[in-house]
DNA sequence: TATTGTTATACTCTATAACTATA
DNA sequence: TATAGTTATAGAGTATAACAATA
């Protein structure tokens, strides 16, 4: 079977990106995270009494679909809200949240490793400098 | 806003991936095309007579999500099926599946071309060798 | 007027289970 | 028994539109 889109740098970078999203959420899924909750987990834990819709545009996640988000994450007790004015709400770790994202967080960084492990040597380096490229242009371009 | 996220290859890899799927989806729209569709129309034209369980293989799409993709590209006239045996037929692209596909190849390799463009030039040949490495790993990990 | 949070809704992609008919 | 194609269904992520309450 020819695979013509082989050679096609954004092809291939979405196929990798799926494998990896189906990684990770394997791992992820027994503390019962989807890969979203985690990295709003890892907003607020990086920037607590930020709100939601300030974490939403950081993890590019609309203010809509935040909204039953961040609900899931309240309901299990692993977020809080804290008033800061009339219509916005401030986010913080709730103990069970600390104590769920230390176990997230030792999930990831084995993952993180054995992905960079599969990449060989010689172009290890580059891959986090060319996606951040990637990443900071098409901030300019789509969502910027 | 710090973002604890930003230095993790998995975490930009599948934000740079969604943001290319974006602006490539956006680019096909004119043509009436999904990411998924264009995929399916390539290997099709690059490996004519394959059927539709071996064209979902190649693109990791599964046979129950084929089965009405491959529906609407015959409802459009852009592919036809030829019998090979009585229960597996052969995909071929029609007159007006290959000329949709020329204009979509127009738009990609411009999209392929832009993205490569805006990796830094030291990166730029370490990215498509990373890439699929990853894909390959991934092949042997979650669906060979 | 603009922003926060919310609800409703829909689309794309992906996943499993179960069925038929053929090999 | 295994495979090709199909249908039904569900989950995850993402998108827009509209609204109430507040800044």
């Amino acid at each position: 079977m020819h695979d013509p889109l082989a050679h096609l740098p954004g092809y291939v970078l979405r196929r990798v990106s799926a494998a990896v999203r189906d990684d990770l959420s394997a791992r992820l899924a027994p503390l019962d995270l989807r890969l979203s909750e985690m990295s709003v987990l890892m907003l607020i834990a990086a920037n607590p009494d930020a709100n939601q819709s300030d974490i939403g545009r950081a993890v590019a996640i609309k203010r809509a679909n935040m909204a039953p988000l961040i609900a899931r994450l309240e309901a299990r007790r692993l977020i809080t809200r804290v008033p800061i004015d009339g219509r916005s709400q401030g986010l913080r770790l709730l103990a069970a949240g600390e104590a769920l994202l230390g176990e997230a967080r030792g999930l990831i960084d084995a993952f993180e490793t054995a992905l960079l492990a599969r990449v060989p040597a010689v172009h290890r380096a580059h891959l986090l400098p060319a996606l951040t490229a990637l990443w900071q242009a098409s901030e300019g371009a789509v969502q910027g």
